[in-house]
DNA sequence: CTTATTTAGTTACATATGTAACCAATAAAA
DNA sequence: TTTTATTGGTTACATATGTAACTAAATAAG
C-alpha cells in the first residue's frame, strides 16, 4: 500500500516516505475527535437553542434525570466532567431554575442536586430527542456492526491509555 | 441499586422505565466524546508542554508536514478546523517561527503555508511519538478488531448526520 | 469602466474552559 | 482539644473558541 507502483529509481520524496508520515485523515485520535465533534454538535443543535442549554448543562440534567440527589462530585464522576465544569454548569442551571440544591445535613459541604419540576419537564422533552438521534445513527449500521461498535468502545474505554514512557530525550 | 431484583407488582418508578431513560454511559455520542477526549488529552501531553504546542497548532503542523504549500483554507479543509481557528493557530505558529508564509502571486489573498526548518525539525520529533502512541493503542486490539474499527469509523464518517426533522413543536 | 458579489483571511466581542489558588467543613494527628 | 491534612466546592485569571462583522482582493454583472 505504501508505494502504489513506484518506479524503481524514483523515490516519491527523499525526506519522508509513507511509513514516517502522519496522515491525519487516517490517524485514529484525529478520526475519533472529528467524528465525535460532528456528532456532538449535531445533537447539541437539537436542544441548545431551543432550550438554551449547553452541552455540559445537558449532561448534568441527563444524569440527574436518571439518578437523583447526587452530589456535585458524584455528578462529576458520572459525567466525566471535572469539578470546576460541574460547578459552573450547576450554577447556571440553578440560576435558570432547572435544578434544586440543598446540602447534606450530615456533611454540610456536600451538595444534593436534583432536577426541579421545570428541569424534569425539559428533561422529558429532550431525552426522547437524544435517544431518537442515537437510534437514527445506529439505524445506519447493521446488527453486527452495532455489536462490534459496542464491543470496540468497551475495549477502548477499558484501556488506561497510560502514557508511553517518553523515549529519553532530555533536551529541554 | 434502586431495586436490585424487583418484585413483580412493584414498578421501579412510575414515570421512567429503562426504555425512556437516558443512560449516559451507554449513550453513543457521550461515549465517543469522552473516549476521544481522553485520547486527545493523552496524546497532547506527549507534545504540548515539551514543544509548547496546542492541539490545533499540532494539527496544522501535521498537515503541512505531509503536504506543503497549502493555503489556509486548504489547511482548514484537511484538518476539519474552521478558518478562524486556522488563522489563529497559524499566526501563533508564525510568531514562534515554526511556519513560513508567503502569498500567491496570482491571487494575493491566498496564503501559501509551509513548515519552517524549525517547524520541520519539530515535526520530525513529534510525528513518531504520535504514531507510536497510535500503535500502542491499536496494539491492544486484535487484527479483526482493528479492521472492524476502521470499517466502523469509515461508516460513521460517511454519514451526513443530517438533523432529524424536529417533531413539530412551535413553542418558541 | 463601475458597481455588486464572492472569496480569503483577520479582528472583535462574548462566552467557555483549564489550572491553580482559595474557603469552609470534616477527618486525622498529635 | 488544638493543629494538620483532606475533601467538596467556588472563584480568579489567563487562554481558547465560536459567531459575526469586517477588510482586501478577485470576479461577475451592468
Amino acid at each position: 500500500m505504501t508505494d502504489e507502483h513506484q518506479p524503481l529509481a524514483d523515490k516519491p520524496r527523499p525526506h519522508s516516505d509513507q511509513k514516517t508520515r502522519l496522515k491525519l485523515p487516517q490517524f485514529l485520535p484525529y478520526r475519533l475527535a472529528t467524528l465525535s465533534n460532528r456528532i456532538s454538535r449535531t445533537i447539541a443543535a437539537l436542544y441548545s437553542e431551543r432550550f438554551h442549554l449547553s452541552i455540559p448543562e445537558w449532561r448534568i440534567m441527563a444524569i440527574l434525570g436518571d439518578e437523583t440527589d447526587l452530589s456535585a462530585s458524584e455528578v462529576a464522576e458520572r459525567t466525566a466532567m471535572d469539578k470546576v465544569a460541574v460547578s459552573r454548569a450547576v450554577s447556571r442551571l440553578l440560576a435558570k431554575g432547572r435544578l434544586e440544591r440543598h446540602f447534606s445535613s450530615t456533611d454540610r459541604r456536600r451538595s444534593v442536586l436534583a432536577l426541579s419540576p421545570d428541569g424534569r419537564a425539559i428533561y422529558r422533552e429532550i431525552m426522547p430527542l437524544a435517544l431518537s438521534y442515537e437510534a437514527h445513527l445506529l439505524a445506519h449500521l447493521s446488527g453486527e456492526e452495532q455489536a462490534a461498535l459496542d464491543h470496540l468502545l468497551q475495549r477502548l474505554e477499558s484501556l488506561d491509555l497510560e502514557m508511553i514512557k517518553t523515549p529519553q530525550h532530555n533536551q529541554s
